[in-house]
DNA sequence: GACGTGATCTTACAAATGTAGGAAAAAGTT
DNA sequence: AACTTTTTCCTACATTTGTAAGATCACGTC
């Protein structure tokens, strides 16, 4: 039963896989102009990572180092179907609809969105 | 600064929104077989509910009735964005991708998405 | 090997959240 | 009016989250 990731832990985790791995001071400086978070705040929130089962801790001189211990792709599965469940009931559609209503999206992006629909449809 | 909004108020919220309004006990038959609460618990989110300016408590008799105070689309706009924000680093093209490959969509979803993002290219 | 520096570990505490119990009040029943 | 039932109002308490302070430990330097 997988442990919740807080809102201050998202971010703390964001650093984490784009780095794939660091220190408390790196992702300390990694947030910094983002999230102004003190040292010890940072230090907290990857201690209870770790104790949650979400990062892995390795020694590396005086430092410790941390490590994902479950890929970006899989938390965001589980935090995406909590969110589509608690807001929009568990009804994909409307909620892409929300998002793609008021998003700001590069032609690329859409040009990409499409192509995947058209893809989804072949499947049906 | 809006107060946020917790998992199990959004769970409440929706049944308000759905019935426009509701007692407590109504809240509670529309979650059996969803959310097993017990009545005082659904109580006590009404209450705080109310506390935090979400919903406006009207006395129908004996029972309280509870209203929404807030649109459901203003407090998903403001949910969905801090999703964004703390999963997606606000990036909307990497999350609809995210959810249009692991949606089950109709087709009719599909072509409205579809209508939706033609609409998009026009006005850029 | 004593000292300063920086990082970690342990502990703390207030606010929010989930989960309700008990007292009290309102309404219907005899 | 007394009793029963239903519902609210107030209170409580464990957990999680945000936010750190203080104690301690590891390392380079003199």
């Amino acid at each position: 039963m997988a442990h919740k990731i807080s809102p201050a832990e998202w971010e703390v985790l964001n650093v984490l896989w784009q780095q794939s791995s660091a220190t408390a001071a790196e992702v300390c400086a990694a947030l910094a102009g983002e999230q102004e978070w003190h040292p010890k705040t940072v230090g907290t929130f990857l201690t209870r990572l770790a104790g949650k089962g979400l990062v892995r801790v390795r020694r590396a001189g005086k430092a410790n180092v941390y490590v994902p211990a479950k890929s970006r792709a899989q938390c965001i599965r589980a935090e995406g179907d909590s969110f589509l469940r608690r807001i929009f009931r568990g009804s994909c559609g409307p909620m892409l609809l929300h998002f793609v209503e008021r998003a700001e999206l590069s032609p690329a992006e859409i040009r990409e969105l499409e192509r995947a629909l058209k893809q989804k449809k072949t499947k049906l």
